[in-house]
DNA sequence: GTCTATAATAGGATAGAC
DNA sequence: GTCTATCCTATTATAGAC
């Protein structure tokens, strides 16, 4: 048995809800404890080197669900324009329709940037080389292909930014809603000048 | 003679750095104080509601520099395309190369959204509004200009967050470049589709 | 494991000297 | 106008009871 693993995951994920919302300084120990169900005190039990260590745990668990979640769908057999259907989708509900933001964003700025720096790194290699091998699979360039993954995950960046400044989650909406056509774009496109 | 109204601009743009890379919650007055070489009461003596008024006006000094510096060339005469251009090379200056993030995303954090959200959904709709209008006038329809005038703003944001979070302000330059092909990219499909 | 209580420090804000 | 000094609160973090 091994409630204890279980556990801590959930505690995770509600402690990565107030680091999306507020960001990393935003994020006050009596917030996150809150967001839990504990007491200050009982954070530094389960996490004895303070907020520095709950936001390296968070972005590794939220990385974590990314991958099995959100990238996961891009790596399974099928067409490639339903994998990455399905990415959409994923995406759609983990950013919960353009409501939550990203951990890319509020755990770079500030004092959390230098922090978490290779995580977040890491975060974006991997997303970009997914996207990259699917439109490689394609039928893309290698050259095209890492261009188009680029434009993908900025698009879904900044429309999460332009949804939070502008209270309007429906940009994230349309922005994926027009990604959702920009793969049999390109292919289009490619084919057009093979002419 | 004026000399105050001046300063108030240079100490306003002091000011909007320190919110441009710690956001709201990690810019202490300390900091801001710093920035501007004085000491926190002196801050007080010239923003008496404190820092939620420093925010406020940093938020409208950024508001009539980006107007006068990045929006303006597109509203000169001349056609479209150099306009955009100028556009995207005084966006290059004032996100000093990707190195430097936008209010939009730093001022819209955590507690900051409430309080700027206004100021905020002002300042997209303008930039939107001015790029939507070039795009009308270069021969989009309205629909489209519209759709290319999100996509532009969006690809900025998220270039910004991702060069950010990356350590990589690269992605930005890059995305620039890029942009710089897309009106004339819109306008191609356009005349196809007219075929 | 979780709590109350409490340091110790940092942050926002003000008073009053100069 | 700017400074030093100070206040009050919030924040991070720890000690110790249960």
């Amino acid at each position: 048995m091994r409630p204890s693993r279980t556990s801590r995951q959930e505690i995770l994920r509600k402690l990565s809800q107030v680091f999306r919302r507020d960001g990393y300084t935003g994020a006050s120990l009596a917030e996150l404890a809150d967001a839990v169900g504990l007491g200050k005190a009982s954070l530094y039990q389960k996490f004895p080197k303070g907020k520095v260590q709950i936001g390296a745990e968070v972005l590794a668990e939220t990385g974590r669900t990314f991958e099995t979640e959100v990238l996961a769908p891009l790596r399974e057999p099928g067409p490639a324009s339903v994998r990455f259907s399905r990415m959409l989708a994923a995406a759609r509900k983990f950013y919960e329709d353009g409501t939550l933001s990203c951990v890319l964003d509020t755990l770079s700025l500030g004092e959390a940037g230098p922090l978490y720096r290779d995580s977040l790194s890491d975060a974006i290699r991997r997303w970009r080389e997914a996207l990259t091998d699917l439109a490689k699979e394609a039928g893309l360039s290698p050259t095209k292909a890492s261009v188009w993954a680029e434009e993908v995950v900025i698009a879904i960046e900044g429309s999460l930014v332009l949804a939070r400044a502008g209270n309007d989650p429906d940009i994230f909406l349309r922005a994926l809603k027009r990604l959702g056509k920009s793969l049999g774009g390109m292919l289009e496109e490619t084919v057009r000048s093979e002419k």
